[in-house]
DNA sequence: AATACGGGGTG
DNA sequence: CACCCAGTATT
């Protein structure tokens, strides 16, 4: 044992006067958010499985779109999960879209919306923040759901410079945040320290003179809220790949389930890179890459004429920065593809935007169209 | 505990 | 361009 640890700081907890000022600030200036005019369980987890890691200016118009398309739990379980996907498209870590589809089939099989933070926590796609977010904001049960906003808010009210992503700081982020909950709707809670993290505590340049809960954020008082949450550098790998953009009657040659663990489900042009059967790296040169791809075509049952360099396009998928250059082109398909060849398809741009389609593949038909 | 998983908005 | 977002599942 250290030394010192007979005068350990007591574990942080909100005082009575903080929970009111947060909680009356949230109940005058929360916003109007479409999740937030509904009490529907299913309604509520699809917003939570669809702002998972995603903005809510960006979710805010899928979630309507989504919620006509799929309005209840029954509805989304008859679905297919192509349509679904198809929904999805754009909106990334597609492994959310199948997770939910999946979780109102369970739901459906249960008979009931399970209304328990341990009932939800078994749905797939559902972690300890989906659980305890919606158990508290569907159903009123003591959770607070624990998210990057509130792990910001937390870190620097009580100036918390342990590593958040480590088991012992959030079991002391849980107590404090949990400290909220007396007397209070759970749900607010939750949202209260969301938005004070969406609008005041935010991640860079922090409007600390005007936030509700100023006067007694530890972070404040010593100027470190700049500094919190601490975390530790991602490493960023640089990818080069090229994709074919091969046209046959108006309609374009797609493939899917030619990667591996990434993007398994979604239509994309014929795409190579360093590791796949036809590799290029940075230094291959750009006749050997149109020549690779056109082998790749091959393979895939097609005989393309010679393509033309069309651009580049620049994108990310996680840890990954990706410089995709683009070569377009004419084809047929003559024959069969080859049996471990990924499943192919020929698809009008407006076909397109009906199935599940990569960001990169309509980033790609856009920079056709703009030309 | 570390890593993979998309994509986009923002300073 | 770096950072990071209403995280989860897997290793």
């Amino acid at each position: 044992m250290p030394a010192d640890s007979t005068d350990a700081a007591p574990p942080p907890r909100f005082s009575v006067e903080a929970g009111d000022q947060l909680l009356r600030w949230y109940a005058t200036e929360r916003r109007d958010l479409p999740w937030r005019r509904t009490a529907d369980p299913y309604s509520i987890l699809v917003s939570e499985l669809m702002l998972q890691q995603t903005r809510v200016e960006v979710v805010t118009p899928r979630y309507q779109r989504f919620l006509e398309r799929f309005p209840t739990v029954a509805a989304l379980a008859e679905a297919e999960v192509d349509e679904v996907l198809a929904e999805w498209s754009g909106l990334g870590y597609y492994r959310r879209a199948r997770n939910l589809h999946a979780a109102a089939v369970a739901v459906q099989d249960m008979g009931e919306f399970p209304r328990s933070y341990a009932g939800l926590r078994e749905l797939p796609g559902v972690g300890d923040y989906t659980a305890a977010a919606v158990a508290g904001i569907a159903f009123g049960a003591p959770h607070v759901g624990i998210d990057g906003n509130v792990i910001r808010v937390l870190c620097r009210y009580f100036a918390i410079a342990d590593d958040p992503t480590r088991a012992a700081t959030r079991r002391v982020l849980r107590a404090a945040a949990e400290s909220l909950l007396n007397g209070q709707p759970p749900g607010d809670v939750t949202q209260a320290l969301m938005e004070l993290g969406a609008r005041m505590c935010t991640p860079r340049s922090p409007t600390c003179g005007e936030c509700a809960i100023r006067s007694g954020c530890a972070a404040r008082a010593d100027g470190s809220q700049a500094l919190l949450p601490v975390r530790k550098q991602t490493k960023v790998h640089e990818a080069i790949e090229a994709a074919a953009v091969i046209e046959h009657d108006g309609s374009y040659l797609l493939t899917r389930g030619q990667r591996v663990g990434v993007l398994t489900e979604m239509w994309e042009f014929p795409t190579i890179d360093s590791r796949t059967a036809e590799p290029i790296v940075e230094e291959t040169p750009p006749a050997v890459r149109e020549e690779r791809l056109r082998a790749y075509a091959h393979r895939l049952g097609v005989e393309p004429s010679p393509l033309r360099a069309a651009g580049t396009i620049r994108h990310g998928i996680t840890n990954r920065r990706i410089t995709c250059e683009i070569y377009a082109g004419n084809g047929t398909p003559t024959r069969a593809a080859h049996s471990d060849a990924p499943e192919t398809g020929w698809f009008t741009p407006t076909e397109a935007a009906q199935i599940p389609l990569a960001a990169s593949a309509r980033r790609t038909f856009e920079l056709l169209t703009v030309d």
